[in-house]
DNA sequence: CGCGGCATCCAAAGCGCTTTGGAAATGATT
DNA sequence: AATCATTTCCAAAGCGCTTTGGATGCCGCG
C-alpha cells in the first residue's frame, strides 16, 4: 500500500493525502480524519527512502565504530550505555541510529561514505584522540556532528560534551594524598584517548603540587579490561616499592585491581586503597546504595542523552554556533579507601 | 555531484555511467575506466535513498532494542559484543546496522514501522522469551529475520542460532557434583529470557539425576549485574545452610559472587567453588591464559558473526528453508573450582 | 452584482537512482 | 554486398514521496 493507492481509494489527490498525514493546515479537518482512518486501516507507512529522497533528510544519525582484532569501540565498556542514552533521545525525535562497523584503516572512508551516500543527517564522534583528524574531516564533509569528549590541539570550534577528567582525577588523587598515601599507582585507559591523557594530567598535577615525583614504574595505560587491571596491579604490588593506593580509569579494571589486592592477601580500603572513574554503567553499577569503590562519577548514559539532544538541535539549525559542555564528575566515597597504612 | 552531473561531464548517459560503476558487462572496459576515474575524482557516491528507492533494497539490517527505566537490552553485557560481531559481517557485505531504541511497550510498533517504512531488509531478534510474540509478528510482516537464541513453544520453523544452555549447565553442575558438592546455588539471569529457563533446566536435571532435591532457597533470577551477584551470594552464604558452590549465568554476576565470598573471608576455589557461563566478552575476558573462573564458554561475538551471515543468506534467498544451529559450549577449567570442603 | 479573499483541493515537477527496451555501430558470415 | 549477431550505448519510465503553483468554489462586502 503506497500513497498513490491510498489516495485513489480515498478519491483524493496524493497531495492532499500527504498533507493530511503530515499535519499541514490546508486540509479540511473532516478530510484529515477520513485519511487518517484509511491509513490506519491499511497500516500504511510512507516509504522512508522515498520520503528521504524527496525531503533530503534521512532521519538517521551515524555512529562509526572502528574495530580491529585487538580491541574495538563497541566493546568499550562505556559505549553501549552511551548509545543507549542517545538512542532514547533519537527515538523521541523520530531518528534512528545507524551503526557502521569498520576496520581501523577504513575509518575515514566510512565517514565519507555515510555522508556522501546521504545515509545520515548527523554524526557522533566517539573516543576522540588528541588532534583527532575526524573533526576536520567532518567539517570538510559539511555535516552536523557532535563529539563525545574533546580533542586537544584542535583549535577550530566544534560541538562537544566532555567530563572534566583532569579536575576529577586531580581531586581524587588529592583525596588519597589527604589520607596520607604517597605512593599511588595509576592504571589508566589507553592513552591514545584524549580523556586518558587528561586523567593522567590531573593525577600528575596533584602529585606535583605536593612535591611527589612522577614515577612511571607505577603508571600503566591500556584498554580497560578486568585482566589488565589485575595484572597491572599484581606487578606493582609485588614490586620492591609497592603503591598503597590505586587510581583506575574505569570500574572494570578496578575489579581486576581488587582481585589482585585480594590475591596478595591484602584488604581493599585498609591495606590498599582504590579509586576509580565510575561511568555509572548500568550492568556494572558501583554497588547499590553505598558505593563499592570510592569514585569520580559521571553517567555516560546521561552524556549520550545530552549529546543526542544537542546534535539534533544542531541538525535543526546548522547555522547555530558550536556548543560545548564540560561536566564535573562527582566524588562519591565508598569503602575502597582509607588512611595510608603506617610504615614499618 | 549526482549521477546526472557526472554523466553530463563525461558525455555519457546516466545508464552507462550507472552500469559502469555497478560492474555490468555491457560497457566498454575503456569507458568503465574513464567513468571510474571521474567518479573517484569527484568523490561521487550514489545516494543511498535513491538507490534504495529504485532497487527496493535498503541495505540495512534492523535491531530493535527495548529499554525501560529498570533495564534494557543494549546494556545487557552480551549485546555489544554480539553487534560487534554482526557489524563486522554486515560491513563485509555492504550492509549497515540500524538500531532502534524503543520503550518496552512500543516494541511491536517499532518492528512494524521499520519494516513498513522499508528501512530494513532483515532483522535480528535479541533475547527471545518463551513463546516470543516477535517471531509470529515478523512472519506476518514477511521479512527475513534471525533469532539469537530460541523460543520455547514456538512450533513453526524459524531461523535461529543458540547455544545449548541446558547441556552446558547440566555438564557444569555435574562437574561440581563430581567434586563432591551437594549444595549448589544458582544465580541465574532473568527467567523472562528463554536461555535462563534452559540453564535452570540443565542445573535441575543434574541435581535430580543424583537424587538431590531442588531448593529454591538457593536459586535466584535477575538481570546479570555485579551487585546482583554480590547480594544474592551474600544472602546464601550467610544463611543457615549455605551452598559450597555457585553456578552463575554470566561472568558479571560471578565477579559479584567472588566479592561476596571474599567479604565472608572465604576463598574462592577452596571454600566455595564458582562456575559461570562465559560469553567471552572482549573487555571482560575470563582471564588471560588460565581462566579466572571455571566456565562454560561460548563466544557471543562469534554468534553475532554467524547470525549475520545466515541472515544475509536468507535475505539473498528468501525462499530458502529456515536454518538453525545449536552450538555446544566448552567447559574450561580454571581456579575457581575445587573439591567440596569436608563437613565438620 | 461583481470582486477580492479564503478554504480546500489538485496536477505535475522534481528528488537521484536503476532498468527496460531499443538504437547505432561494429565485426563476422555468407 | 547484404545479412546477422555482438558490442556498446541511450532515452525514458519508473521507484514513492514532497512541494510548488495554481484551480475551484464559496463567502462576505461595497
Amino acid at each position: 500500500m503506497n500513497l498513490r493507492q491510498l489516495s485513489e481509494e480515498l478519491g483524493l489527490s496524493q497531495t492532499t493525502v500527504s498533507r493530511a498525514l503530515n499535519g499541514y493546515p490546508e486540509v479540511n479537518e473532516a478530510t484529515r480524519q477520513r485519511v487518517q482512518a484509511a491509513a490506519e486501516a491499511h497500516n500504511y507507512r510512507p516509504s522512508q527512502q522515498a520520503k528521504s529522497l524527496a525531503t533530503g533528510k534521512s532521519m538517521q544519525i551515524g555512529h562509526v565504530i572502528p574495530f580491529s582484532a585487538q580491541h574495538d569501540m563497541v566493546s568499550n565498556v562505556v559505549f553501549s550505555d552511551f548509545i543507549g542514552g542517545a538512542g532514547e533521545v533519537y527515538a523521541q525525535h523520530g531518528y534512528d541510529m545507524l551503526l557502521s562497523m569498520v576496520n581501523f584503516d577504513d575509518e575515514e572512508r566510512a565517514y565519507r561514505e555515510l555522508v556522501r551516500k546521504g545515509s545520515v543527517d548527523g554524526m557522533i564522534v566517539h573516543g576522540p584522540t588528541q588532534d583527532d583528524p575526524r573533526i576536520a574531516l567532518l567539517k570538510e564533509l559539511d555535516i552536523p556532528f557532535f563529539v563525545h569528549g574533546r580533542s586537544t590541539h584542535v583549535t577550530t570550534p566544534y560541538n562537544y560534551l566532555d567530563v572534566n577528567s583532569k579536575s576529577a582525577f586531580r581531586r581524587a588523587t588529592d583525596f588519597l594524598l589527604d589520607l596520607g598515601h604517597e605512593r599511588i599507582g595509576l592504571i589508566n585507559g589507553s592513552e591514545r584517548m584524549d580523556f586518558a591523557q587528561r586523567r593522567r594530567a590531573g593525577y600528575e598535577a596533584a602529585l606535583t603540587a605536593r612535591g611527589i615525583a612522577i614515577d612511571t614504574d607505577i603508571m600503566r595505560s591500556n584498554e580497560m579490561t578486568e585482566p589488565y587491571g589485575f595484572s597491572a596491579a599484581c606487578e606493582m604490588l609485588t614490586s620492591e616499592n609497592p603503591p598503597t593506593a590505586f587510581m583506575a580509569s574505569s570500574i572494570v579494571p578496578a575489579l581486576g585491581i581488587r582481585r589482585a589486592i585480594e590475591s596478595q592477601n591484602l584488604t581493599v580500603g585498609r591495606d590498599v586503597s582504590v579509586i576509580c572513574f565510575d561511568d555509572a554503567i548500568s550492568y556494572m553499577p558501583n554497588g547499590e546504595g553505598e558505593p563499592i569503590f570510592t569514585a569520580a562519577r559521571s553517567s555516560v548514559r546521561d552524556a549520550g542523552r545530552r549529546c543526542a539532544e544537542l546534535l539534533i538541535a544542531q541538525i535543526a539549525d546548522p547555522t547555530a554556533d558550536p556548543v560545548s559542555e564540560l561536566w564535573d564528575a562527582e566524588l562519591v566515597v565508598g569503602r575502597s579507601t582509607g588512611p595510608a597504612p603506617k610504615k614499618d
